[in-house]
RNA sequence: GCGGCGGUGGUAGAGUGGUCAAUUACAAGAGACUGUAAAUCUCUCGGCUUUAUGCCUACGUAGGUUCGAAUCCUACCCGCCGCA
């Protein structure tokens, strides 16, 4: 399934292929996120132009929008987004805890700044995790409208991701909070673990899973739980949980990735989840990380964000007002090549809608293009400076 | 000319004796966003400074009543409507 072509000399940094039923995947690789099997704004033949390799939808909102009785007659996600390329869905193990002690305890997976100098605002946690699975907190849609739980475990999230038929899917597990103590993380890891096994078990149809590395912001446990998993029969591994981005400056971050990889083998893809700022990727890819998915481009584009060579631009800000440059001058997408910073900004002004997808589509060629250009540095033995260039921003 | 109504911070528009530098919305400014309950959220938004249960100037203008007025009274100015 998996080919490395080629190891950068100074780094972990590696060349490789990914082989799926709907076609090849070159790593290193950009991800871009679809939760809801459609990327928001764009069309399928937009992510095509905008060199996207691979889409990752979501078990958790797949069902809740779907139901049981829908994901028995769904035709998968190829047919129904219309995206004959390679997929893969994420197991819902993020939304136990974006729904769950994220919101709880504030901030998010990534240790940094926000979570020592933000106060966080407590909002309710509407996950309950036990060690058999979860039950997620809905709102009734029926006349009541009142709240139930709706209960997914290893066993649920490989039905569900089965019947969505991506052609990778991941084991469900339970991320933890950079915020949780030792103690939480090792009691975490264990039930991540088992439920990891379960999810091999589950298993019935010939998709690849990934399993998914936790053990928090503890070397350890990391370790440990590096081991383990590499020890079960999966396909891939990604690497999950609270990352530390800034402690110890930026150079020195993402360490966790560094007390995973050298026990995962080398001939299986590693996938990165839910990290993909420039910066970040650079750092994950001189890891040994082959494949990343993220938000930014897509969330931070509609939010006005345009990701540009040498930085990130706020397209929102008045500077722009008359701004006759066009979106990112030494880009070559269909967007830049014709938008003015201006039209952009005039665009985000009047809320039309057009602005986010602008945006969006941009940003998304930006990290596809700026995949490929890592791979070519690989290719041609000078990722470290191509590296240097972007990280020193 | 007479009568009625109204003039509030960048705009719209609350407030009709004290808790009002003034609800709210929009505009404006700043920030956040990393396996998407995020086309979202947070902060600022009269001036000054020691950024504070601080000082000044402010609700058309000028006086007055009152311990105290954006709020009541008088005059004037301006706008809209009706009648001449």
């Amino acid at each position: 399934m998996f080919r490395v072509l080629k190891k950068d000399s100074s780094s972990r940094a590696r060349l490789g292929i990914i082989e799926t039923p709907h076609g090849i995947i070159e790593t290193p690789s950009f991800v871009v996120v679809g939760t809801h099997a459609k990327v928001r704004e764009l069309s399928s033949q937009d992510l095509v132009r905008a060199k996207t390799q691979l889409i990752i939808s979501n078990t958790y909102h797949m069902w809740q929008k779907l139901g049981d009785k829908g994901l028995r007659k769904y035709p998968g996600l190829h047919e129904s987004m219309d995206w004959q390329r390679p997929l893969m869905t994420d197991s819902g193990g993020f939304q136990v805890f974006s729904l769950g002690f994220a919101r709880e305890l504030g901030g998010g997976k990534v240790a940094g700044k926000g979570l020592l100098q933000q106060e966080n605002t407590p909002e309710e946690n509407l996950v309950r995790i036990t060690e058999e699975g979860v039950f997620f907190s809905v709102q009734d849609e029926s006349a009541t409208g009142g709240k139930r739980e709706m209960f997914l475990d290893a066993k649920k999230s490989v039905w569900i991701q089965e019947k969505l038929g991506a052609d990778i899917i991941l084991a469900f597990d339970e991320p933890t909070s950079p915020l949780h103590d030792y103690k939480y993380n090792k009691e975490a890891l264990v039930r991540t673990h088992r439920w990891e096994e379960e999810s091999l078990k589950a298993k019935t149809t010939n998709q690849k899973m990934y399993g998914i590395v936790q053990g928090g912001l503890f070397e350890d446990l990391r370790n440990e739980s590096a081991r383990f998993v590499a020890g079960l029969d999966f396909d891939g591994f990604a690497l999950g949980g609270s990352f530390g981005s800034s402690f110890g400056g930026k150079e020195k971050s993402f360490n966790e990735i560094d007390w995973m990889v050298p026990f995962l083998p080398e001939d299986k893809p590693r996938h990165l989840l839910g990290i993909g700022l420039v910066h970040d990727i650079f750092m994950g890819v001189s890891k040994g990380v082959d494949t990343f998915d993220c938000v930014v481009p897509t969330r931070e584009g509609r939010h006005g964000h345009v990701y540009i060579s040498n930085g990130r631009i706020d397209l929102t800000k008045g500077k722009y007002h008359r701004d006759e440059t066009l979106l990112c001058p030494d880009c070559d997408c269909a967007v830049c090549t014709v938008i003015t910073r201006g039209e952009l900004y005039q665009l985000f002004r009047d809320k039309n809608p057009r602005a986010g997808y602008l945006a969006s589509f941009h940003n998304i060629y930006f990290f596809n293009n700026l995949m490929a250009k890592i791979r070519q540095s690989i290719a041609e033995d000078k990722f470290e400076e191509l590296k240097s260039k972007y990280v020193s921003l």
